[in-house]
DNA sequence: AAAAAAATTAACCAATTGGTCAACATTTCG
DNA sequence: CGAAATGTTGACCAATTGGTTAATTTTTTT
């Protein structure tokens, strides 16, 4: 489930997150632990470390509640696991889109989409993350440290795309951030967006999120791009009026 | 505390809101009510409803248990009252700036500086809202329904700027939850942010904040202002100002 | 001042919760 | 096979938690 492999571009975040608790870990999980592990993820996100109790991921899980402490030897212990499986899962899978070697706008629209998507597969997620890392920044916060996300590669790109005038001047970290919050924010809100814009409807939600990706690529690149008359606009498939 | 007075603007809602469980609460709250409401605020906000402990509350406003029992019956009820406050200052305010009645530019600038202003004061209030909505809609979500809360106003407005040609074509549903995520979402990521891009430093997460408004404001203009070059889309469209 | 009402407390309680343990079952393996 | 290792369980425990109660103090009213 964790799919480590997937992600291994990024190996110092990966090495630095497994090496702290999973250490890594026989893939002989057996059945049993694959359950409890399952039965936790969806308790310990439905209902948060403090809501969450042991006995329900036991009944969820369908075993005895001393297997869980004979698997994991705490509720923390196991809160860890869960959180760090869901960490990876969601935080470091764009940072490789955000340090490859694309053009900026190319970037711009393969990170929005493909962020989207993890998201859309991992909906409650970023809540989970976010609220855990706010209030167990004791429990989270040693994982975290210094997980060797940076996004320093990036910011340098945007650097040199507004000298080469290519794009507004702008603070890289606003603009990184603009981009995350539009990506994140509409799954951490769901369910009061939801109600008011979607009527509680699953459909229209789903629909709307669907939309979203070309949108919020617009939405960015037009913000940011230098509209001039003699256009400098990099070899990058530009489905825009190009009517001139 | 909770100011009424100042979001009259909107009455159904705050009628709806305080209706629901203040019951017009007569002004006459005590010292020791304060300082429970207080006390409450605190550690709810802090740990949520599920990490909140009566005790812990107890002690921080200097009294006895059996005295929070005594003002509001349970810990639900004690909650609901905490989240109501935090709700109502946090949520309608902006709603006023979004239904008055100022051309659109104005309005996104004005909307934008306010909220950013209203979330610098209660930093953790919307974690705190979001994540209580998502895990407590049983307790919290018929609260909420039917709050009047409702942004056809401003999506009309919206629509007839871009019938006008004054911005590009959008769905408006887009553009202010974009609006949204981008005030909302550095509050709720603050730990994760200020991890990854101020160095942990208070001080230049308060500073980006502070530039934010002017910025994100920036953004969104410049990212739905049509810029004059020649743009049809509608036929018979009122020739606005074509500087060709 | 006396009685009534409101505020406050200490002690207590039943239920819940994370965690343990000794016993039992199953698998592994010499 | 048979013993050692591993997996699994029900019963149990100490600590915690929200909530109650009866008694005491303080304030208000008469």
């Amino acid at each position: 489930m964790v799919n480590i492999s997937d992600s291994f571009l990024i190996l110092p975040l990966i090495n630095h997150l497994v090496k702290i608790n999973i250490t890594m870990k026989k893939n002989k999980e057996t059945a049993t632990e694959q359950a409890i592990l399952e039965a936790a993820r969806k308790v310990f996100v439905e209902k948060g470390f403090d809501g969450a109790r042991m006995q329900e991921i036991a009944d969820e899980a369908g075993i005895n509640k001393a297997l869980l402490h004979y698997y994991y030897r705490s509720k923390e212990k196991l809160f860890e696991t869960v959180f760090l499986e869901a960490f990876i899962k969601v935080v470091p899978s764009v940072l490789v889109i955000l340090n490859s070697d694309e053009p900026l706008f190319n970037k711009i629209e393969r990170f929005v989409s493909n962020y989207l998507d993890v998201l859309a597969e991992n909906p409650i997620i970023p809540g989970f993350i976010l609220h855990e890392l706010a209030h167990n920044q004791k429990r989270i916060g040693s994982l975290i440290r210094g997980t060797g996300i940076n996004p320093q590669f990036f910011i340098a790109q945007i650097y040199r795309e507004i000298e080469a005038g290519n794009i507004k001047n702008c603070d890289p970290r606003q603009l990184i951030i603009n981009m995350l919050s539009m990506c994140i924010f509409p799954f951490v809100a769901k369910p009061i967006l939801q109600a008011v814009f979607f009527k509680n409807s699953e459909e229209e939600y789903k629909q709307f999120i669907a939309e979203r990706k070309a949108e919020v690529t617009r939405f960015i690149i037009a913000s940011i791009r230098k509209q001039q008359e003699e256009e400098i606009i990099l070899p990058g498939q530009s489905t825009q009026n190009t009517s001139k």
